[in-house]
DNA sequence: TCTGGGGTCCTAGGACCC
DNA sequence: TCTGGGGTCCTAGGACCC
């Protein structure tokens, strides 16, 4: 019988920081969201001194010096690589792994005779703080969603030294009774405040709940998750990650944009970056959208899309450019104080999958030249890393690029002040 | 005055996750 | 003054077809 376990990086965006700067260690560290908005990841000790997650950084940045709280920046090249050295690691020591996001992983592992499963995860704690300097939490249980709230219950219960599992717990239904429904993986904001008007606290009360209440209002989502609380399994183990649907590349600009020239410049910036990560996933579109809205705390409510969709799939920066810089007119609107905008590039498909337009056929030439331009473009990129080449437009001054004041400067992937080429 | 039924595909939007 | 970014899945409703 095989039994699903969570593995999870505690505090893991704080604790990549630590690692590699270890004056941080055990101080009251906080990092940023993208253009330092608010906060996304807390050491222990700042947790302690209850600063919330989500918080904008604005309102307690007050409150932050007076504690002595260290500020940083987000570094996502330095997690993405953590969580890569991680990954590897674990893989080592399951038979399957679903890597479910940048600090966790579902591992399906065989349950020996004797049920016991903390050796084995005994070994791998010590094994990735050894080798990386983090510290891990693993939930075992009998599917993903118990696996999950092991996880939760092992970070809360004192005496379990980063692991429970549920699997073989005595009196489990006074363990599910600990969760509140809002903790429960898969139900938000809305569906928590519609479970409790219906008196459902728990996830051993929305494990008993009356199922065709649950279907009529949450269809098979909530179905599921009920199921899973039964200890079905109903969620499998995704090895092998599906094709990416869409990429997406937005941000929020550091002052409000309110003339198209920025627009169209920022819409660049996002179009080359995205175009980029399709052609590393090997991924082409056709369809590409792009959009822009004023502040969701804006009284002046504005937000506009609009999209093309392409007669021949494609990754080539060049020609995304061209459709983006034409669309950006459409969604552009003079009167409103523009905080944030972005591309998508969606209806992807595998680069190598061939559909040629009978209208529009392009000599074989020339975009055999293209795709030679990109893949040198990105090559050179990759060995150098911080944009040795690319396009006129992004180099242009802009006065709205994203704030990122704090960022810590060293890094184990990042080799700063490589002269710039513009081609 | 009366005017079908059943199926598929697409899209927008909601909800959720880390 | 300042409130992140990048994803997925599901559903309802419209358009269209025979």
């Amino acid at each position: 019988m095989n039994a699903i376990a969570l593995v999870d990086g505690n505090n893991f965006y704080a604790s990549c920081e630590q690692s590699i700067n270890p004056s941080l260690k055990n101080k009251p560290l906080v990092i940023l969201s993208n253009n330092d908005g608010c906060i996304i990841a807390r050491s222990a000790e700042a947790r302690t001194l209850k600063i919330r997650m989500g918080e904008p950084y604005f309102k307690i940045k007050k409150r932050l010096n007076k504690l002595g709280v260290i500020v940083l920046s987000s570094n996502y090249s330095l997690y993405g690589d953590m969580s890569k050295r991680l990954m590897n690691i674990l893989k080592k020591h399951c038979e399957k792994i679903e890597i479910y996001s940048i600090d966790e992983a579902f591992i399906s592992i065989h349950r020996p005779h004797n049920k016991d499963l903390f050796p084995w995860a005994r070994k791998l704690r010590t094994l990735i703080y050894q080798n990386l300097g983090l510290t891990i939490t693993i939930g075992i249980a009998e599917n993903k969603l118990r696996a999950k709230l092991a996880n939760k219950l092992a970070k809360r219960i004192n005496y379990s030294a980063g692991i429970f599992d549920l699997g073989i717990a005595n009196n489990k239904n006074s363990y599910l009774k600990e969760i509140n429904v809002e903790n429960i993986w898969g139900i938000g904001n809305q569906t928590s405040q519609w479970l409790r008007s219906k008196g459902i606290k728990n996830a051993r009360e929305l494990k008993d709940m009356n199922q065709h209440e649950l279907k009529k209002k949450l269809g098979v989502v909530g179905q599921r998750i009920q199921l899973e609380l039964k200890g079905y399994q109903c969620l499998p183990i995704e090895e092998k990650k599906n094709q990416k649907k869409e990429i997406r590349v937005s941000r929020s600009f550091s002052q409000p944009i309110t003339k198209l020239d920025d627009l169209k410049h920022a819409l660049a910036i996002y179009t080359i970056r995205a175009s980029e990560k399709m052609r590393a996933q090997n991924l082409k579109a056709s369809v590409v959208t792009i959009f822009a809205r004023t502040s969701h705390y804006s009284n002046f409510n504005y937000q506009k899309s609009a999209y093309k969709k392409l007669i021949e799939a494609t990754n080539n920066t060049n020609i995304i450019l061209k459709i983006v810089i034409e669309l950006s007119k459409e969604i552009y609107h003079p009167d409103y104080k523009l905080a944030k905008a972005g591309v998508l590039m969606q209806d992807l498909s595998d680069y190598n999958y061939i559909q040629k337009s009978i209208i529009n056929y392009p000599s074989d030439d020339k975009s055999e030249r293209e795709n030679k331009l990109m893949q040198t473009i990105d090559s050179l990129n990759n060995k150098f890393r911080n944009e040795v080449i690319t396009w006129g437009i992004a180099k242009k001054k802009q006065s709205w690029s994203m704030n990122r004041k704090l960022l810590s400067g060293t890094s184990i992937t990042n080799i700063e002040k490589i002269p710039t080429i513009i081609i």
